[in-house]
DNA sequence: AAAGTATTTAGTTAAATGCCTAATTTGTTA
DNA sequence: TAACAAATTAGGCATTTAACTAAATACTTT
């Protein structure tokens, strides 16, 4: 279960334009790996992309890449692993699924708590 | 539909501990309004709180929680009503489920694509 | 209308964030 | 082993954020 601080820590992640561009291009695969291309050796997942080649959908440089790649991997929603020379990004689905969870089900306790206080019609 | 900005800053809004916990208490109802046990006239949802009790959970300052207050609002994750002299914070609802929708519909299709790919076998 | 209550605005300050370039580390290939 | 390639670390700088106090605004009550 993701405690409160984890959760803060993702939202911070998310709050930046940068890093959610690159989250939701790792999550959907919008990030073609041209190194893996070059290199079909390396079996990854389709999700699975390099620092660099992220890097080359932005006007910004290598280094600051790297510094947002790490916040969403100790933000847990990355996961980033050491292959010979490069490093794989991948998708954690196991925390967003989790999170997903967090707000469903606070909307359905909210839903809850209005019916058993205001009784099962629609507030208005 | 929440656009790639709307949900930026709502991850902006919540990657704050202040503002999380405001967030968290206004949607459970972990607030009790103070003001309205002194004046029950006022009819309000039981999770309607006002500024000045909000505070009062908090050490900081009465403009610092007023101006989380007004980032939460614009982050479309709370509603602000003026009635009389005070200003009543209900949860935005309708917002949250969103978000949430999103959450999941992201790990749907994650889920779908990785079935396409792999075959209909759990990824090891 | 004066005093009181609730909240926001203004202006200041310290710390955090987001970017850069240069240098370093780690692994690969010629 | 020397050069190359991928990524991180270090150090610096500008902007934003988060806090404060004091002052202003907007209602309500006496």
């Amino acid at each position: 279960m993701l405690n409160m601080h984890q959760k803060i820590k993702i939202f911070k992640a998310l709050g930046n334009e940068t890093r959610f561009l690159i989250f939701k291009n790792v999550f959907t695969g919008g990030y073609t790996c041209s190194i893996d291309k070059k290199d079909p050796k390396v079996k990854v997942s389709p999700h699975a992309t390099c620092v660099s080649t992220i890097a080359e959908h932005f006007e910004f440089s290598l280094p600051t890449i790297s510094k947002h790649l790490k916040e969403l991997r100790e933000a847990n929603i990355v996961t980033m692993e050491k292959k010979g020379n490069k490093i794989y990004i991948e998708p954690n689905i196991e925390t967003v699924r989790e999170l997903g969870g967090c707000f469903t089900t606070l909307v359905e306790n909210f839903e809850e708590n209005r019916e058993l206080f205001f009784g099962d019609v629609a507030m208005s």
